[in-house]
DNA sequence: CGATGTATTGACCATGGTCAAGAGTAGTGG
DNA sequence: CCACTACTCTTGACCATGGTCAATACATCG
């Protein structure tokens, strides 16, 4: 409702480009893997788009748990904290560009950057829906859906730069359960893997129906 | 970052007077229990603040099951939804008063409002820390917390307009769960019941802690 | 005072977690 | 080019948490 401007209009997606008007223009950077591009506690205040690559953003709880948030490619933007301090960390999981801008109140005014914070918004609730309603094989059909729906491949093709562990933190199980949910899918011909870091979708409504 | 100015203010919280300054005025609306504030589906637009009662929040997946985002007792604001079709319905768990404003996309840059969704936000990444990392009884125990502290009785208190099983599609277990976390709650000396729908808090730090 | 909905409790079971051993895989240095 | 090392991933055996099904107890409301 807040924003119903740009979105659900389709090419309206965000190059760095389109972002470059009228937002405060922040320059690209390069991060190696495993490279800590914002920590827990540091001053929030930019955002990030990932011009290539793959970022991981978690969130550390006070009885030393770790929540991933979120995976972000190339397109992608991360980074919409809510208050002052970040509660969040951000890692480039692999060799990772990101082009960054420095938003201040009024900024939300603009569409575009209030057309993010409703994908922000959207995504979180989706992730929601899945820890609070799915089984370990529909959470790992739905991320594994979701990475494929991103691009490359036409949404057949997932390339997984993250660990069994981080995609367990992402879906709150073990790695031992993802990766026998992984197997469990391949048995059932759902997807086929491609050593341990990319997968094919070989039945994608299948995959999305496991739960029903 | 978004929104640096009100909040973290004490006193700033939102009343319906504070609101009425710069916003679409809407009249207060009366319903009473298990009415149906809106429907899946709907117009979103609008934003509610609950003068008196609870109002719950919930979302029906794919597959059938039901997710219940949250609870509102007075002086909460419900409703921000970020599509223009509302994906979650809400109800009244009880005879409840709502006062409702029409939202446009430019109320985005009033900081009131900003504020909101703000709060809102950090509401929804409180509820996915506890969905994806934290046990059933440490679940129980942050969900009467989070009740007790949002009024009556310096935190000690919390009122339970909503059943067991509301409890459980909130906290993604069964009802019987729930119930039997109550009962170890007790057992543990940590809380009192007051009948099935009112809780004493008598360690509210025990209560944290029990994840650590 | 029954009648209906909600909550508790018990017995049993399934899913997923834990612990531990092996199998891949990639990077490093001889 | 081939060990050697250090990860990550897979797989197995076992266990614990929480889910399912069912009976009973409480409440609330006519």
């Amino acid at each position: 409702m807040l924003i119903q401007k740009d979105f659900r209009n389709p090419g309206s997606g965000f190059t760095a480009k389109a972002l470059l008007e009228g937002v405060n223009l922040g320059g690209t950077v390069r991060h190696r893997e495993k490279d800590l591009i914002y920590a827990q506690g540091d001053e929030a205040g930019e955002i990030f788009i990932v011009e290539f690559g793959c970022v991981r953003v978690s969130r550390i709880t006070l009885e030393g748990r770790r929540l991933v948030t979120g995976f972000y490619f190339a397109g992608e933007v991360f980074g919409f904290e809510t208050g002052a301090e970040r509660q969040c960390y951000a890692e480039a999981l692999e060799y990772s560009g990101t082009r960054n801008f420095h938003l201040d109140d009024k900024d939300l005014a603009n569409p575009q950057i209030a057309d993010m914070l409703y994908r922000h918004l959207e995504s979180i609730h989706q992730h929601l829906l899945i820890l609070g309603t799915q089984n370990s094989i529909e959470r790992v059909a739905a991320f594994l859906v979701g990475i494929a729906d991103r691009r490359e491949g036409g949404g057949t093709k997932a390339r997984l730069p993250m660990s069994r562990g981080d995609i367990a933190d992402h879906l709150g199980l073990t790695l031992e359960t993802v990766s026998r949910a992984i197997h469990r899918l391949q048995v059932l011909k759902l997807i086929t893997l491609v050593g341990a870091r990319e997968v094919i979708l070989l039945d994608r409504d299948a995959l999305l129906d496991l739960g029903a």
